[in-house]
RNA sequence: GUGCCCGUAGCUCAACUGGAUAGAGCACCAGCCUUCUAAGCUGGGGGUUACAGGUUCGAUUCCUGUCGGGCAUGCCA
């Protein structure tokens, strides 16, 4: 085990208030990292929080617990502050200490065991398939990845899971579009629904099936139109009755259309995921949940444990026993499942998988799903405090002060291959990382795709390429092929020329990277390392205008590159998170 | 109407289970490159944390109310 300050600090005041209150010696010990360096390196509010119980001034207390404290190499001094804290001020060598720790643990520095490997699984984008990814699905996708990423840091066996809508209206209409795009292609034309998927891929789509099969598919409008409704009154009993005419003129070729139409869009977005630096290692059908009858299996459940009820020949979750403002329909009175049951199933199914815990990461418009959610796992007798749901509140764009309007089904929407082509994935991933989830994001095009040095994503990367120069010069070569020849003692480096002001900040910092990986998997909140790392790349900054690194004297040079090193070594491992690539140069 | 989220510097946002003088970036002003990458650094002005109460040693944080903004409130997915 390396040497931890933090746990040293924290078991001389355990010690310290064992001495002077031994009733309340079991307190949790916390000590932050005062914002201001005159407040010193740790600092604890123990008095403060003590004062009451003891009824005693908490200034007094923090004396008392002064006094007590043992004598420590590591420690320089230990003051009372302001109502009562105390400040901790560590000794050079502790601070610098971190720097070997870091060269030594390398890719691994900043990992916990919070998670203590339990099997968590992330949910996330899960984006019908019926068109591209537009840049709210990105968010998603970029949150996602970072929060999967950043709980396997913490300690938990991550898994990442893509739900594919594959059954249902949605996929209907997407087969639809694509069957009266394919019947204009030979002249037949069938007035194109609005409310059917107007985007150009559904026309390349068409286009790839004529190619393919000529007009085997091919049937005239007026038999398409015979049995269907008008588009007035009710468009989407339009909609519905075009997709019956399909499936009843293409009979067993309706699938191929279907399936067609729906493997070329998860081929697409599987692909536009994969380019953004996205992995999934579960594709999960809805389909098979009915196939496998796992739909059926759940509503039975349901029904056996008393939470279904038949109305007007449809049948209802009561919801409401679980604090939802209302019942849910989960069978239609037509016989077809809604969603809701299929989702349900899914959960249920997810439960059956043998998760510790679940993360679902929805759009800010189902939060009204939630309680409907957990309800329905209560009435299947799972303990749904296992199922986290974070929603990812929407994405604006604006090209200067104008706002853009997205549509789907309207096809006039910002793809995310778009962005990623226009801004680059880097400045995408970081970008959408600077803010909390739940917070709104105005993503501004013109300033995006304007390549000025506004993106904060250069300012960090910039950092890494200035580190990676001086270690490429002959001294930092010469340093890095000592380190690869002494691997077997990777803690030798001589620290002790590191002291100055700036570098005992920076080792500061650097030092916080594994409490600060901590508390944002805790939180699930990956900006948190985006945060971090424009913090540390400042302190770098500061620091290489102010100093030299590849100064004459050898033991200091090779103790501030080692620091060096270590400061790439966490901008890596930031990165890394963050699913953000570390350039050598710029 | 009801529920959830939000309101912090001119703008975009932070603030560690409630902590010390509320911090960054952009914009604005003044400086720093014949020496390791100036996509950088140093300094400066900028705030009644929407408003009014409450809880306590202490509130941007927790509670109540008011005002303002977003989202939801389908036998769509």
């Amino acid at each position: 085990m390396p040497f931890d300050p933090k746990s040293h600090v924290s078991e001389l005041l355990t010690a310290a208030l064992s001495s002077v209150a031994p009733e309340h010696a079991s307190t949790a010990i916390l000590l932050e990292r005062p914002k201001q360096a005159s407040h010193g390196d740790f600092a604890s509010n123990l008095a403060l929080q003590l004062a009451k119980t003891l009824r005693a001034n908490p200034r007094e207390i923090a004396q008392r617990l002064v006094r007590e404290l043992a004598v420590s190499p590591w420690v320089d001094k230990a003051e009372v502050a302001g109502a009562g804290f105390i400040n901790f001020y560590l000794a050079a060598a502790a601070k610098s200490q971190v720097v070997a720790e870091i060269l030594s643990l390398g890719d691994e520095y900043g990992k916990g065991r919070l998670g203590n490997g339990k099997k968590l699984q992330v949910e996330f984008v899960s984006a019908n398939p019926t068109g591209p990814l537009h840049v709210g699905h990105g968010r998603g996708a970029a949150y996602g990845a970072s929060l999967a990423t950043l709980l396997a840091w913490a300690g938990y066996a991550v898994s990442r899971e893509y739900y594919v809508n594959d059954a249902g209206r949605q996929m209907d209409i997407l087969g639809l579009s694509t069957w009266l795009r394919y019947l204009a292609l030979f002249g037949e034309q069938v007035p194109f629904p609005a409310n059917a998927y107007q985007g150009d891929y559904v026309i390349d789509m068409a286009r790839q099936i004529r190619a393919a099969h000529a007009d085997r598919y091919l049937h005239p409008a007026a038999a398409v139109l015979a049995c269907v409704p008008p588009p007035e009154p009710d468009p989407e009993a339009h909609l519905d009755g075009l997709i019956k005419a399909a499936k009843d003129l293409l009979g067993e070729d309706w699938a191929y259309i279907h399936q067609h139409a729906l493997t070329e869009q998860m081929a697409d977005c599987r692909a536009d995921l994969e380019d953004f630096g996205v992995h999934f290692d579960m594709w999960f059908s809805e389909r098979s949940l009915f196939d496998t009858g796992m739909v059926a299996k759940a509503m039975e459940r349901l029904e056996h444990n008393g939470h279904i009820y038949l109305q007007n020949g449809a049948k209802w979750f009561r919801s409401t026993s679980f604090g939802d403002e209302k019942d849910r329909v989960v069978q239609r009175d037509n016989g077809l499942y809604t969603y809701f049951a299929s989702d349900i199933a899914y959960h249920l199914n997810k439960f059956e998988r043998g998760f510790d815990q679940l993360v679902d990461i929805w759009g800010a418009d189902h939060h009204g799903y939630i309680q409907r959610v957990r309800g329905a796992l209560q009435a299947l007798g799972c303990d749904d405090s296992r199922l986290n749901v974070v929603l990812v509140q929407f994405v604006s764009l604006w090209h200067g002060s104008e706002k853009v309007s997205m549509s789907t089904r309207g096809g006039q929407y910002v793809t995310l291959r778009e962005l990623r082509g226009e801004v680059g994935n880097d400045a995408c991933r970081f970008f959408y990382m600077l803010r909390k989830a739940d917070q709104a994001l105005d993503f501004d095009l013109d300033l995006a795709k304007s390549q000025s040095n506004d993106n904060p994503v250069y300012y960090v990367q910039y950092a890494h390429a200035r580190v990676c120069s001086v270690l490429a010069s002959p001294q930092g070569a010469a340093f890095l092929a000592q380190r690869t020849a002494d691997v077997a003692m990777p803690a030798s480096v001589d620290l002790a020329s590191l002291s100055g002001e700036r570098e005992m900040a920076l080792c500061a910092r650097l030092a916080a990277f594994p409490e600060v990986v901590e508390a944002a998997a805790r939180d699930y909140a990956p900006h948190a390392i985006a945060f971090y790392l424009r913090e540390l790349a400042a302190e770098f900054h500061s620091y290489y205008n102010a100093e030299r690194i590849l100064v004459d004297d050898l033991a200091q040079r090779t103790a501030r590159l080692a620091l060096a090193a270590a400061l790439r070594q966490v901008l890596r491992n930031g990165f890394t998170i963050l699913g953000v690539s570390a350039p050598e140069s710029m």
